[in-house]
DNA sequence: AAGTACATGTGAATGTGAACACAAGCGTTA
DNA sequence: TAACGCTTGTGTTCACATTCACATGTACTT
């Protein structure tokens, strides 16, 4: 192995490499082969060699990958090990669905504050997680609380990211439909759920 | 303007655009620059003209855009002009999120179906839409639906789109946290929101 | 111990998209 | 009508990502 910058893409496949290997740890998998990672998840095994390739490679040539010790290496590789806690700011329908998914847990996320500024939802409990009033954001630098999500209507998306920056937050998950500026130290990746099906039509036969 | 094949990248931003120029109108916004739509949404002014001169340009030279042609042309070129009906399956948290969710409608979309199999669930209203039996998936056919989105369980998510093809989906918005194999003639795009969290740790800062 | 089958790891080739720089064209002013 | 400022449209260059082909290495069989 030689020096390379890691590929943004390949970062983006990781999680989905980790996502595959952790079901089929489920399944009962123990050695796999790229080929076989490849159709579970529907990429092609060369792209999988390729990226494990900028890492020096994980596997046994002629025989395949151990199951746990990937997932350990992506892990490590995504900094997944140590049980990050995640705050969700805005309770509405899409925050309640976040509180309540459990799809965060495999990758070793627990979102464990809940913030909004509807006095009616304030102290109630989701999912066993209690809603704190928004002024209370601050109390995140406290807890080293480092990564939120942001779940608000579009309109109090930046205020809300300008309030996470300053309660020390270096990673975002923002699920407003809208862009936001933060500072360049700052990590945001925006889902806009709604968004995505407006490419569907285009690719779909008219017949 | 040449021949051109048009990138798939050009195509995941047109609904970005798409969503800056809506906003924009509501602004009260009438013309605007590219550097002016590149700042708004984060992205850089080249890439903007770049894109639409795949389709021949759409804007007036040393003048600008007009916003409301423009967006006119995105929705032609998505196709998303004449009110699409859509239909959800699986009416848990994320799904009923999706059912409550009112960002579909700037896109022309209308989830207007929705489906479950928990008999609790059959015949309650949410957003006044009524779940039905999942096992009425195939009216979809008669009713010509099209576009369907997925936000059942894992384990169920495969033979849910099965079902969705049987009853004559071409296009599937796939919420559940795993690939699904469909044909060739299927489009699928898959937002695993709990997945997107998992690159954060990677690109913040671990002082 | 040699041969075979199999699977990884990787340099090189190919393909694709981003960034750039500037020509082309519009509108306004003198 | 000429000159100037402004903004688009696009050919070209550059950077990045995908794909390929094969050398490298392991395990198993005879």
């Amino acid at each position: 192995m030689k020096y390379h910058r890691i590929p943004d893409e390949t970062i983006r496949r990781l999680p989905v490499y980790l996502r595959g290997l952790l079901f089929l740890a489920d399944k009962g998998e123990e050695s796999i082969s790229s080929s076989y990672l490849a159709d579970f998840i529907g990429v092609n095994p060369w792209q999988i060699r390729k990226d494990f390739s900028y890492f020096g490679g994980f596997g046994i040539r002629g025989v395949g990958y151990n199951v746990n010790k990937l997932t350990k290496e992506i892990k490590t590789i995504l900094k997944l090990n140590n049980g990050l806690k995640a705050a969700l700011v805005g309770v509405g329908n899409l925050g309640s669905a976040v509180l309540a998914y459990p799809g965060f847990k495999i990758y070793g996320f627990n979102v464990a504050f809940a913030f909004d500024n509807d006095s009616k939802k304030i102290g109630k409990k989701i999912n066993n997680i209690e809603i704190k009033d928004i002024s209370k954001l601050m109390t995140l630098k406290k807890r080293q609380i480092k990564l939120a999500i942001i779940a608000v209507p579009r309109q109090a998306a930046q205020q809300t990211a300008d309030s996470l920056v300053k309660a020390g937050v270096t990673g975002i998950l923002n699920f407003s439909s809208c862009y936001i500026t933060v500072p360049k130290k700052i990590k945001v990746i925006t889902v806009d759920i709604a968004m995505e099906i407006a490419r569907l039509p285009y690719y779909m036969k008219t017949n």
